[in-house]
DNA sequence: TTTCGTTATATAAATAAATATATAACGAAA
DNA sequence: TTTCGTTATATATTTATTTATATAACGAAA
């Protein structure tokens, strides 16, 4: 017996404003790797991206907060850090909520997709 | 009294299969264009993409199904045309159906998006 | 005050993606 | 059998995106 090809929804779900896109699955990532290393670069590294995208993401993040989402220092022990304001945690909290529910809808929906 | 910057949810869905992405929007609307004009090349011009990213597209649709999306011929009277099948009808069906219950998700969840 | 590793920034290089160009194949109709 | 505009295909060019490289600024701690 033959089996049919099977086919599956997916999609990819982000917040953004007026000044375009805030928050992905990406910069939310981003966002984790810098709370948990304490380093731009760090995060950077661990995700296989350059330095320079992963700055320009946080800038382009805090940027269109009214409170920032990395506050960042350079200079003095371990050279300089970054981390994760409550406001970030927060954007953080909520894109997951949504990208869980997300997930349901794709789930519910990719059943049965048949032609 | 100070405006609330105001974030809204947006996304992407799509259909795909083991061998990759199948239908989004992007080829949803090729489709419908190809159906409409009889012709991958004007469908083309009027979504502004190039003919060899417009024949990609379709040939990497048709390689996707068992059955194919479009069927073309050349030659002939006009020098050749295109046209969507039955199955690639019913595609384009079933996309439509999952886009607007995503709108509808989309919507539902926008609200109350605050930091 | 020297060292350290990071932030911040600019510029160059490399890579990827899209577009442009050219040309053969095609077959109905004149 | 000549013409026509499209399909099909390869290759070159352009454009956009990403990465690499280099360098200044920084400030706590040794």
């Amino acid at each position: 017996m033959k089996e049919d090809k099977s086919f599956k929804l997916n999609g990819r779900i982000w917040i953004e404003s007026d000044s375009g896109r805030l928050l992905g699955p990406g910069r939310v990532e981003l966002l984790e790797r810098i709370k948990a290393s304490g380093s731009i670069r760090q995060a950077a590294l661990q995700m296989e991206m350059s330095y320079r995208q992963a700055w320009d993401l946080v800038e382009d993040m805090n940027k269109q907060m009214e409170m920032p989402v990395v506050i960042s220092h350079r200079g003095g022990k371990g050279g300089g850090n970054a981390i994760v304001t409550e406001q970030g945690e927060k954007a953080i909290e909520q894109f997951y909520i949504l990208q869980k529910k997300f997930q349901k809808f794709l789930k519910l929906n990719s059943s049965k997709i048949q032609f």
